[in-house]
DNA sequence: ATAACGTACGAACGTTCGTGCGATATTCTG
DNA sequence: CAGAATATCGCACGAACGTTCGTACGTTAT
């Protein structure tokens, strides 16, 4: 079963390289560092994704897919609306907590470091934010909020805040910041 | 005047480093690259600093003058607690609506690059920022509101999350999302 | 049996990185 | 004006970067 083979392979490539790149950034992530990590030749390595680019690419893809799971997923058995925007924000300050990625939250990350520099894996960064950051709209909206766009753009705020905040400083108090904010946000 | 001359290249040169590093970061700023655009050898650049993390803990402190120039120096003559704090969030969110730092908030590009490379850089920077959400929470208490902390931790996520829209997706409208939130923070 | 394929390897390419050394040009001091 | 100090230069280094090459070993298909 080679395909099985391959793809075993490139998945366990790409698990080492979210945590990767959440601690040294996607570009940070070498080609050779990753290679000697999953002790395989950089070329081995390489021809499963023909270019650096395409690994970013295949990363950035990874690191949503474990997102969703860790997020996502765990509240499609909630009502839409006010019940299942209070458990998606409550996942989300979860998965900061308890460091889903090593390096804190991938596309905090991410974000800061390609938001200045066009091109396709900046744009597949933003796809990913941007559909995040809209679920988190459409159930303010399910939940009769005045205002979703807004609401969604503070909670969101106030998570990077969180994450920023740990990853700097260590300081755990900033979740139960977050939490206080986000509950007296989604209490109006 | 040699100490003189000294010291216009080493700021020209700082007036420069900090603008690349908020857009490529500080490791992206490469000694290499910022002599070529200085129109200087490398040799001749790195002189100034004898090692390219002087020259990044030189940029961090480049960085600070200039926020401190853009942001704290002109609501000094406004009188400390809420005229003071409301001066203050004005300022933090027009210097990232503008553009202080072409590739936006100094701060935020290199706080999610080091926050995981414990040394001396991430050291500097976490001075820095501590210093400027100490300051939020310092007028907070002047303003005599009853959580400071948690006020300046809003604050700064809020412009946070402003200046990350802003970035990745050129959203101009987050900033009056900011603008919106931290009015209502204000107002409490 | 043999042809094709997927996977991995080691070696080398050209480039860029940060960093040193010695020489030259400029400027300040006595 | 002589000499010390400073600023800048060209050049070279070893290492790491992404990438390409030719090759070898299994497995699968013909």
């Amino acid at each position: 079963m080679p395909a099985t083979k391959q793809r075993s392979t490139r998945e366990a490539i790409l698990d080492r390289a979210v945590d990767l790149a959440s601690e040294e950034g996607l570009e940070g992530l070498t080609i050779g560092r990753l290679a000697s990590e999953m002790e395989m030749s950089k070329s081995g390595l390489f021809g499963h994704f023909g270019s650096k680019e395409e690994l970013q690419l295949a990363t950035i893809e990874a690191a949503s897919h474990r997102f969703a799971e860790e997020v996502i997923g765990p509240v499609g058995d909630q009502e839409s609306g006010a019940e299942r925007l209070r458990g998606l924000c409550d996942r989300y300050i979860g998965y900061m907590e308890r460091q889903v990625f090593p390096g804190g939250c991938f596309w905090a990350s991410v974000t800061a470091e390609f938001d200045s520099r066009p091109g396709p894996v900046r744009d597949a960064i933003g796809e990913k934010v941007s559909a995040w950051v809209g679920a988190l709209e459409a159930e303010a909206e399910a939940a009769g909020f005045d205002d979703p766009g807004q609401l969604a753009f503070e909670l969101y705020s106030v998570a990077q805040g969180a994450n920023s905040a740990f990853q700097l400083f260590g300081d755990r108090e900033a979740f139960g910041r977050a939490r206080a904010a986000i509950a007296r946000l989604l209490a109006r």
